[in-house]
Formats: structure tokens, sequence, C-alpha cells
DNA sequence: CTCGTCCATTGAACCGGTTTAGCTGACTTT
DNA sequence: AAAGTCAGCTAAACCGGTTCAATGGACGAG
């Protein structure tokens, strides 16, 4: 018996068949409760521990779960979700045995490819489809891949998997409310690009929330959320005629490029602008003026839908699920408009 | 015939066995021409692609290597570095037909499990082993392991596995200089925990560099690498009697956190306190002002890495491979002390 | 012409589990 | 007492590849 032990070893020594061993293991009926017991003694002393391999390839399963993701390089750098999100999935996929398959592409070309081939290969039970886009083709591929997954928010078309969502919109609503009550009444939105969903929800929001306040004027720009393109977007809404007094960032890098032009500008953040960023990275708590921004539990998140990822390879269809809220959190770069308060 | 082609149907079709069949796909000798020919054509045509699993089994390979990350959220999310790492990575794997397996795990006290877990279940075929500690435990566990592993820099112990190099000192020594030339003579370095090894040779560094350039003071404060700790650190620093005029900082959240700090205590950057981060992470760059950083190239990096695991898994032990030194890039933050040019 | 060599190829064992059909014997049922 | 039921278990097929000993045939050497 070089090597490891196998269940070979397991049945020899416990004086049964292989397949009473699997059986006993595998906690199914059928195996009198002395026998089971006299088994797993056996593949305790022996240390024995079924070999993934042999089980993936019976079992037709590969025991782990798939996450791509397809950001630009830089894009990905300063983001804070998926480190978070990716700890929250591990947090449960440990306890069941499985692991996180993880492929990094760079644009949105090799991604369904990325899908097909660990499909392809067998090397996942289920993806996490992230990052939702309008029509996005990932969920007809998946689907024909002919494998189950969750979607991060819901779809903008019926979708065969479930969905874990966590309403980022009343971040966005209250931190328009909160501005709006400060006395803002020009209040520009800095959004991602409008083919993600989460980027278009967040624009819709804004604009939502702005007019329900009574905002006079309500501008968006639209970005690829990278922290250049946010500097970017703050230069054109700065230097624009009749400026904002307030931006809501759709995230934490554009809204910290964003304070840099201000401050850059001479503008002082937040006298005579307010800014709002989104994710509530901790870097954001250390700058001066501190952050306000929609804290999100990216974490709780990637716990959530490990879970759901796991009932639905198991066949249970569960429900979506709807996680707490982003909410809203007032730090220092908030404050009245210069006229309102200061009229010096 | 249902469900995809197996290794039979494509013997069947080309009229050999299947031993044959395996032997034509991969390129071993003993197949005449003509049939290795007709072998492949009848693959293509069914559009054969062999099973993962089945080849896992038989070949005793997991085709995929193993990334253990052992950081606390908190430093995790605004660290630059991993998602870089990841993607350059990945592009060397995506050609080479093996997939990643991320295991995030929040301490040291579950890493080593976790390398026991993914090397015990087969799941993969090597390691990536970065943020090298003191007298690093996964090393001889690795090792035990039987597996082949790389490592991010040069160990302090001999070591079985390649190494790959990025030297960092050399970016932390031209900022140092950089600073000594513009007339600083009292200078702090933030670092890493003493434990782990980049913290500490940055820091021996800072120490060698501070001392050639004749620099009169040299503090040295060791932190967790977090954001919070390096505001805390920085706090500490500039509350000491004569307090630095510029600071060395041992990764970019760090230096942004500190930035932060200085500027709300009222003391400008850089005309009272100058600041290099370390990392060249996009954001700095569109602070106010611009961070001053040394930059790596996380993704090259990661390239290195897996090519040299790879060529390690195949049998052949390269040597150790150092990569382009990290290169100082001086921006805004850092200017001549204040007493030096300033006489105000 | 015969023997030995070598190349191309086959068949079967093997990797280590899961699964299913079928066997056994004890226990009910009529 | 014969038939039926069922829990407990075994043997073997199976998943889809890799690998290796054995074989058959072509060919050159003697």
């Amino acid at each position: 018996m070089r090597g490891r032990p196998t269940i070979s070893d397991v049945a020899a020594k416990a004086g049964v068949s292989k397949g009473l061993v699997s059986f006993a293991l595998n906690d199914r009926p059928g195996v009198a409760p002395e026998t089971r017991e006299r088994i797993l003694s056996a593949a305790r002393e022996l240390g024995f521990s079924p070999s993934l391999r042999a089980r993936s390839l019976s079992s037709a399963r590969a025991y782990a779960l798939g996450l791509v993701i397809a950001r630009d390089p830089d894009i990905l750098r300063g983001d804070p979700f998926f480190p978070a999100f990716i700890a929250g999935v591990e947090s449960e996929l440990a306890t069941a045995g499985l692991a996180l398959v993880l492929s990094v592409v760079p644009d949105e070309e090799s991604e369904l490819a990325a899908y097909r081939r660990l499909a392809g290969d067998g090397r996942v039970d289920g993806f996490f489809l992230t990052d939702l886009r309008a029509h996005d083709p990932r969920i007809a591929l998946v689907d024909e891949l002919r494998l189950p997954a969750v979607t991060l928010g819901h779809p903008d078309a019926p979708s065969p998997f479930p969905a874990v969502s966590m309403d980022d919109t009343a971040g966005i609503t209250s931190a328009v409310e909160h501005l709006a009550s400060l006395g803002h009444s020009r209040i520009a939105h800095v959004a991602g690009p409008g083919r993600m969903l989460h980027g278009s929800r967040r624009r819709d929001a804004f604009l939502a929330a702005a007019e329900a306040c009574g905002v006079k004027q309500a501008l968006v720009v639209e970005t690829d959320f990278t922290a250049a393109d946010g500097a970017r977007a703050t230069r054109e809404l700065l230097e624009g005629s009749d400026p904002p007094t307030a931006v809501v960032y759709s995230n934490d890098p554009m809204a910290i490029a964003g304070l840099g032009v201000a401050q850059r500008a001479g503008i002082e953040v937040p006298r005579q602008l307010s800014i709002t960023g989104f994710d509530g990275s901790e870097i954001g708590e250390h700058l001066h003026p501190s952050l306000s921004s929609v804290v999100t539990d990216a974490s709780a998140w990637g716990a959530a839908a490990a879970r759901v990822l796991l009932a639905a390879i198991d066949g249970e269809m569960l429900h979506d699920t709807e996680l707490p809220p982003a909410r809203f959190l007032a730090r220092e770069s908030t404050a009245p408009p210069e006229t309102a308060t200061s009229p010096h």
C-alpha cells in the first residue's frame, strides 16, 4: 500500500466491497449501522480521503465554481470589489469542499471564450456572473453550456438563473437626498458605462432621486469607470457654464480622482463642491476630506452568491435573494453649497 | 453517440485503437504520419476535446495552479498588486491550457490548511508563493506536499524552488536619493510588517540608502500595511519632536492615507512634507498633489512567475529569474524641504 | 530463404472512485 | 410450507483517458 490509501484499501481493511465503502462514506441508506461504523473507522485509521480526481471523473462533477472577470487591468487595480467579493465566496466554498477557479481576461472578446473553456474542460460546476451588462450574452451562453449560475443583480431580460441582488439604488438615492437637503440644486452624476447594468441603474436612480427632490439641474456624464476617466468627467463638469455644486460618483476611485481635480483647480471640497463616492473603500476614509460614500458589503454579497449557487448545483432552485441595501455614509466631503451657507 | 465525443468515438471513426489516438493527440513518436493525420482530422471533424477529468485521473495531474492569498480583507481591498499579478498569470496559463485555482483565507492560520487542502485534493500541480515571510513555513510545507512552486522574491533560507524576483530595493533607494538630492535630511519610512520579507527588505534598503546619502535622521515606523495603520504611523511621525520633512511609504494606500493626515493637520504637501508611495497605483496619479511612487509591473511579474512554474512542472528547473527593477517615478508629492527653498 | 529488427499498432490493465443489477438470507405473509 | 419482501451486501460495469506489454508485418542482413 504505497502512496495514499484508496477506497480499495479501506474496503479490504473493513472486510467489505468498495461499493459499500462508497455508500457508507456518502451517507447513503442501505448500510447496516454497525458496518458503517466499521467502514468509517477503517477510513479514519488509514487517513483515507477520496481522490477528487476519481470522484470528478465518475460523478461528472468538478467540485469547483468559476468566476470570470473581464476588466481592463487599470480598472481592476483600484477596484475594491472583487477581493472582498472573492473573500466572501471562499468563506462558503471551503466548508463545502469546493474550490474557486478564477479567470481574468482583458476584454469582453476573450470573456465568452473563457466561459466556454472552463465549461468545456469540465472545470467548474457553475458560474458567478458579475458585472452584468445590457443584453448580456453570457446568460444565454452559460445556459447553453448547461451549467447553473447565479447573477449579481437582476439581468435586464428573463434569466434562468437565480439572482442575488444588493439594492445600490437606495444608496444613490439617499446620497442625492442628503445633498438636496443640504441645499444643493445643481448636482451631477459621474456614471459608469451605460452598457453595464449597475452603471445605468445607478444613473437612473440618480435621475429619479434628483427629480423627486426637486433638483434644478441634474447632469450625467458617462465614463468607463477608471480613475482617469473620472478625472476627465470632473474637469468637463467644472469647466462647463453653471457647474454643479455637488457630484455623485458611481465608484470610489473616480470620486478620489475627482477630488484631486477639484483641489487642483483650487476648488475647496466640500465648501465649494460636495463629492460622494461609491463602494466605501477603506482609503476614502483617510483622505482629506474623507469621502462620503455608499458602502456596500461585497464580502456578504460573495457569501450569499456562493450559497445560492451551491444550492442551485444541488438542484434546489432558490428564489432570488435580496441583500440589505447599500447605505450612504456621510463623511466630510459633503456640505451645504457655498451660496447657501457662507455668503461671505 | 450522445453527449460529447470521447476518445473511443475518434478511434472508431479513424479505424484505430484508442491507445493510438492518445499517442497521436499527444504528439508521441511511433505513429505513422499518414495515420496521425487521419486521427487528427477525425478528431477535428467530431469536435473532440479530451476530457480533462479523465486526463487528470489517469495522468495524475490537475492541469491547474494554485494561489493562496492570506491577507486581512482590509489590506486586500486597497491593494493593487494581486489583480494585476493574477492578470499576468492568466495571460500565460490560458495558452498552456491550465487554470488558476484561487484561495483567499483571512489569516495565516487557515493558510497552511488551504495549501494542504488544495494539494491533498490534487487540485493543483504547483503553487505561487507570494508575500514571503521570515522563516516562511509554506516552503517546507509545499516541499513536503511534493509539489513544485515558485517564490516571488528570494526566501531568507535555502529553498528548493526557483525564485522570480523584482528588485524593489532599487526603487526605495532611488526614492531616498531623490529626496536627499532635494535637500531632505530628516526622512522617515513607514514600513510594512517586519515579518514579511518585502517589508523588511524595503526597510533595510531605506536605511542603507539613507546612510549612503548622509541623511541625518532616518526613522522607521512599522505598520500592518493597512491605510488605517499608515495614517496612525504618519500621525506619530508628525507629532514627534523634530518631525521628518519627507516620508517614504512602503505602499500606496498608506501613502495616500498619510497624505490625508498631513493635509488634515494643515501641513502642505509637498511644500512642508514630501511623500512617496510604492506600487504606482493608478489612483495616485490623480490625487492632488499626485503621488510620487515606485512603480512595479505586477502583471509582468505574474507572467514571469507563471512561465517559471510551468517549466518546473514539466521538470525543467529554471534558474532564478530577475525582472527589471522597480523604478521610482517622481510626480508632485516630492519637493525640496521648506527651510531649504522657501525661507519665506 | 530464414532470422532478427524495428516500427506501427492493438488490447488490456489501470487511475480511483460511483452506480446499478443481482444475490443472499432473514423475516413476513397466507 | 411456499411465496413474497426487503435490508444488506457483492461484483462488475462505467467514467474517459494514459500507458505498456505483446503482436503483426515489412524489411534488411546473413
